[in-house]
DNA sequence: GATGAATGAGTCTTCATTCAT
DNA sequence: CATGAATGAAGACTCATTCAT
């Protein structure tokens, strides 16, 4: 039976009636507002599979239709959360090219701008900064010890390097070795990922050569003492 | 019953005797490893929550229950995977190290060998380094093109920058742009993960800039033209 | 948590096990026909829409899972019956014919077997005969008054005519009444369905005069006295 | 706030004002037959349950909450639809039957009359009709095709049954074939339908071997050239 | 009377896991 | 050991109905 008709037709009741915990009423925009902060949450923590419809409603305190009022499907809400944030990225590097004057600044202080305002805008939001740059994160929590391990392993492999380096006055004193490691670690990964996935076109040992001498190259000035 | 001897001789019946595309009997320690191979295909391909086991068995040609004699669950097949990968990275960085004679080699050759190992282990498996290095994005297909469009978009806008920095001499001319793009990428990234998300311990825009200070530090001598 | 990995694994239990009411086990044909056969009475008493899956699994007593190994929807099985009755009749149809010597037999005789077979296939399957010629049963409940009452009404003004001309003399005296008036609501119906809604070829009063003076032409033999 | 007031002078606002395509004001008489068109027209085309409330409203171009000021609920607007039919209906036969003098008029003329008024009914609303005369098959796309296929092939059995006949003489020549394959069909079905589902009193075979009669010898005087 | 956001019971479908054979 | 039919908890999504405005 579908619809129990003539038995049980009942819908709205109780709370809820527009009510948030605050219990001041929403309009529209505000209440999709308000489902994806609360979705946005739960993604951070749990991932996209692991957030349940059932999870989003219970944070935010509406019914389960609600939902599917503001948005068509569980993937809506996500891929809007996304679309939001790269959004927001994107108006945010066009304002700040806007205002430099390549003749007036130097090379390192625009770079130092760009940089700044990268960090800026993912320390702003450091749920959607989970959800975009997540490595590890979100997939299940079982695998959660097995990947710190390794990234645990990996950055400290880095920054044993460092500190033999630094004893033997080769690497610079003044290296910020935790902050270093990361750099490495993030740019070995990116790269990996660039060269090895995405554009695989044959990739052998003298490719990677290559590669190497490039990236030992950019990296060394700024690593080794002189 | 036990008629049909001659025609169902060792185990149950028909196919998927075990067998690979050789046709070539398993014992369990190759049925374990044939079931890791396929599944790191498909897991490589579609993430974690969008292979079922049922893509598994199909891809292995083997039975449902067969896959539960071999690993407890779906995520133990996963973290199998994830170990093993971690496993042999370990055993690789413990051998490189000790084949080294710090004091008969050059930090920059030193460094060469560190960077070119890891590349070589990611290039050497590329189904586990999607795995590894994208695992909470092969989320679902609907999410790639609003991230590949991000991913885009960043890459581009560092390219530019350098283009411009080119033109105006300011940046070394021998600078291969679309790596150096991915490194900077990487590197603020998981800069990023690690001090926003990880460690986020009031991270205000004073640490912000002290953060920036050691990065453009760090950058600046292997970026700009002397 | 789409699985409650390491807390609540467990499925299986109880009965269920392969058994019917009969205790008996059943391979997978018999399966897909018990589930066929308990579908097929809900159906043709509640009709597609208020036949629900959980009103299936509990007439079959399996899980409900298992409807979906051997269905890939609801439609599906809905679909299979009506496929399987339609085969079997047209087999059925095709037989008949075989066995017939157009030259030994009497025109009437042919029509006769015709009807006979056709009568004899709906009267061996009423469930599959609700469900095919349902008119008005299936759709709701809430309706069947209403329908109900009008078919009554229908068949009502038929009979009344009949036993006029009975009384009148002009309509033989040994008419079936009530069978009469079902042929005529049925042709009617029928005809009224095909010419006005299936083939709407803007039928004006005229065709409609046409249409009625065959049908007219058609009846009256049988019907009058002479 | 009641600033606008020279622009929504009356209820709430903007559209949806119950005007239909002429943008006239409606009553509340006028109100509910236009909701009754619009759900006639789509319950005619996708059946009763797949046509939604939603679809209602965006059709009428009302709001959500105006259907049920005027129905109690989604079956009431088909009962209504339903009863308004019937009494049609009957009216309309009533109005017929007051103004036939029996004794002036010829027993063909009166079946004639009949039969005629029937099908101008019917033909005055192919909407209705459909909806009447499929009630139950207007279930589902997905089965349409099925049953399409088992409706040609029953009729065009008839049909080649009737060419044979007329062949060999034995059938009258100007039957309308098309026309009589209906008649049959829709006869049988109904008969089919009225003895096994409504009054399944124990048909065997023997009952069935004397309706078929009653059947043969209806139907053959019209049929069967002398 | 009209509106439409909110409601939530109900329904289909998926899929990891088990266990008799 | 391998098999695969059976299992059933879990989850996404629908949609008729209500009621404050």
């Amino acid at each position: 039976m579908r619809r129990k008709i003539l038995l049980t037709p009942g819908p709205p009741a109780g709370k809820g009636y527009g009510d948030d915990r605050t219990g001041t009423a929403m309009n529209a925009e505000e209440r999709k507002k308000h489902i994806l902060r609360c979705a946005k949450k739960l993604f951070s923590r749990h991932g996209f599979y692991e957030t349940q419809i059932s999870d989003i409603i219970t944070e935010a305190d509406i019914a389960r239709g609600t939902v599917y009022q503001y948005f068509k499907h569980k993937e809506d809400i996500f891929t809007t959360l996304l679309e939001e944030f790269y959004t927001a990225w994107e108006r945010l590097i066009a304002s700040a090219s806007e205002n430099v004057d390549l003749d007036a600044v130097s090379p390192e202080a625009y770079l130092r701008t760009r940089i700044r305002t990268t960090l800026l805008f993912f320390a702003g939001d450091n749920e959607m900064c989970n959800i975009v740059l997540r490595m590890g994160v979100g997939i299940h929590k079982s695998f959660d010890a097995v990947i710190k391990r390794f990234e645990k392993k990996i950055a400290g492999v880095i920054i044993d390097d460092l500190v033999i380096g630094q004893n033997y006055k080769t690497v610079r004193a003044d290296i910020d070795r935790e902050l270093f490691a990361n750099i490495i670690v993030g740019a070995l990964f990116r790269v990996s990922y660039y060269y090895f996935v995405q554009h695989k076109s044959h990739k052998d040992s003298r490719d990677i050569d290559a590669i190497t001498d490039r990236i030992v190259g950019f990296i060394s000035p700024g690593l080794f003492a002189k």
